[in-house]
DNA sequence: GCCAACGTTGGC
DNA sequence: GCCAACGTTGGC
C-alpha cells in the first residue's frame, strides 16, 4: 500500500524549482545523516510512494509541491566521498551506514504556509507542525494526505 | 540573529 | 549505561 510522506529541503540548497531542471528530474536524496529518516527511506518507502516537499529555513516555510519516490533505498553515494561534506570515514562501500532513495519531481504545487497549516485542527498531528521538530523526513497520514489535497484543490 | 528543542558524543 | 556538554536545526 502506497506510503505518504514529508520532505524538507532548504530551498537554498535544493528548490522545487531545482527539481524541475534535474536530469529526469530525481534526485538521489543524499545527506540525510538522522537514523530515524535514514530508516524511513531504507525501511518503508517504496516505488510511487508520494510526498509533500517542503521549504524550511526559509522566509516563507511551508508546501510547495509533489514528489515521488523512485526505485529502492541505496547507499548514500556521499559517505564515501573524501571531498564531500557528508563524507564517513566509519561507513565503508562493503558496509555502508547512509541509505537513501531517489526522489522525483510531480508537481510544483500551491503553495501552502505553515502558519496556514496550523489552522486545520485536522492536521494538528502533522510532525512538521510540532514544536522544536527536526524530522526531515516525516510521515502523512492518509486522512492527512487526502485533506491537505483538498486544500491543494482550494475544495475545504 | 535569537534561542528552544533535539540528537549525538564522550567521559566516567 | 548514564548524562552533561555540545552542535545543529529551523521557526520566528
Amino acid at each position: 500500500m502506497r506510503k505518504y510522506w514529508l520532505i524538507k529541503s532548504e530551498p537554498s540548497e535544493l528548490s522545487i524549482d531545482d527539481m524541475v531542471t534535474l536530469p529526469n528530474q530525481t534526485i538521489e536524496w543524499f545527506g540525510i545523516r538522522n537514523y530515524q529518516a535514514r530508516n524511513f527511506m531504507l525501511n518503508e518507502m517504496q516505488e510511487g510512494d508520494l510526498a509533500l516537499f517542503w521549504h524550511s529555513s526559509c522566509k516563507e516555510p511551508g508546501i510547495y509541491g509533489i514528489v515521488s519516490v523512485v526505485g529502492q533505498a541505496h547507499p548514500d553515494s556521499h559517505q564515501f566521498d573524501v571531498k564531500s561534506k557528508y563524507f564517513d570515514a566509519k561507513a565503508k562501500p562493503d558496509k555502508p551506514i547512509w541509505w537513501c532513495v531517489d526522489f522525483k519531481y510531480i508537481e510544483k504545487t500551491k503553495f501552502i504556509s505553515i502558519k496556514e497549516l496550523r489552522l486545520y485542527p485536522e492536521l494538528a498531528k502533522l510532525q512538521v507542525l510540532k514544536k522544536g521538530n527536526r524530522l526531515s523526513i516525516s510521515r502523512i497520514s492518509e486522512n492527512e494526505w487526502v485533506f491537505i489535497q483538498k486544500l491543494l484543490k482550494n475544495s475545504v
